[in-house]
DNA sequence: TGAAAAATACCTATAAATAGGTATTGTGAT
DNA sequence: ATCACAATACCTATTTATAGGTATTTTTCA
């Protein structure tokens, strides 16, 4: 028998944690080694210890779990990482895979799924809950889209250009003045340093926006 | 011991097939049940057979990979697929995701992989191979495109369109008329049934055109 | 070698987007 | 109470995109 695999979980709500350490309580394979419940104190945590396997929750605050993982992959690259998300946010498929976590699993995935995807990531491959695989358009949380620094605003205009509608139709659907689209749009070209819409489209795409 | 798992392999190089068989010629979970050298094969088999797993190869002609996958799973839900790749081609993530597939591997990956990922999706789950992760930017490959039957000059304004480009610099760039571009650029929108530039940087992004 | 597909080019009119401003109101935080 | 920011709105001028055509030349493939 091996040594258990070290885990350091991470979330915000201390009542999950409890939760996946009783899974992990009669499981001689993996043995939950610390906890945190932000990204920053993961990555105090790693200072003076080492993990095998971090599982971290998506919408964690300051930074939150991908931002978290790219930190935690620079300096310790043979950490795998597990990426947990409460809503089954299929956008943010983009940003797992830059990330270079091993696992993007949905909250509600049940203790099976779990350990399988733990089996598959220490052998080396990447997991993806399947109930990840149908969604879209799931409106974005906030709080997260705070990194990107744009407004509720200009999210929401941001989704109905990639609906392919023009500002004269954004305007009519959010009962505001067609100047104030365009001046949102404007805006939105600036903040994200992009030339035109096709730029703003994207950039949104790759971020996982839309 | 249950019946083993029936399986379709399809693949354009009969000697890929038999590589295939061999792996499984020891094994009593799984049987390779037919084998198929195109799409069309592939649905010509499900006609008079049933299967479990179906194991696709991308670039198979007439219909390609995905394209046999979205077919077989709309008639057939239940059977389980595969998705075999040559190449690292990270850009097909989406397009992966779209299909239905349960697995999406690279045909360098291994005996045990093959076997690690059949395991995964007989669990319901989804299963991306190692490397994939990684690879960004890898250029088209040719024959590929044609699904979405972009020709390759299509698919060159596409990309500067994606970089901001706009008509008239596009006409600069490849020396030809600015009305050449537009005609170009309408013939596009046709193609891919899109309103207007969001539209298509949308969907050339998530088929991972750019 | 003949047919089909791709690439080229032109014209016109209208719709939409972009860039440059300014300015007011409400709201949340220090 | 004040400051910053978000959201709103307006104006103008210019550039770009879109939609409707037609038509010729070049490539490619059967």
């Amino acid at each position: 028998m091996n040594k258990p695999y070290q885990i350091l979980i991470a979330d915000d709500h201390q009542m999950f944690i409890d939760g996946i350490k009783l899974i992990f309580s009669n499981h001689t394979d993996y043995e939950i080694a610390a906890e945190a419940l932000s990204g920053m104190e993961v990555l105090d945590r790693f200072k003076t210890q080492k993990f095998d396997i971090a599982i971290l929750d998506v919408n964690m605050p300051k930074p939150n779990g991908f931002e978290t993982c790219k930190i935690i992959k620079k300096q310790y690259p043979d950490c795998k990482i597990m990426i947990l998300t409460m809503y089954a946010e299929g956008q943010f498929l983009n940003e797992f895979m830059d990330s270079g976590a091993s696992a993007y699993v949905l909250k509600n995935a049940g203790k099976a799924e779990l350990l399988r995807a733990l089996e598959s990531i220490v052998n080396g491959q990447v997991y993806i809950g399947k109930q990840l695989k149908l969604i879209v358009d799931v409106p974005q949380k906030d709080g997260f889209s705070k990194s990107f620094s744009l407004t509720k605003r200009e999210l929401e205009i941001i989704a109905l250009l990639a609906k392919e509608k023009t500002s004269a139709e954004i305007a009519e659907i959010l009962f505001i003045s067609t100047y104030t689209v365009n001046t949102h749009r404007k805006n939105i070209l600036h903040k994200l340093d992009v030339k035109n819409t096709a730029g703003l489209i994207k950039y949104a795409s790759e971020n996982g926006i839309v």
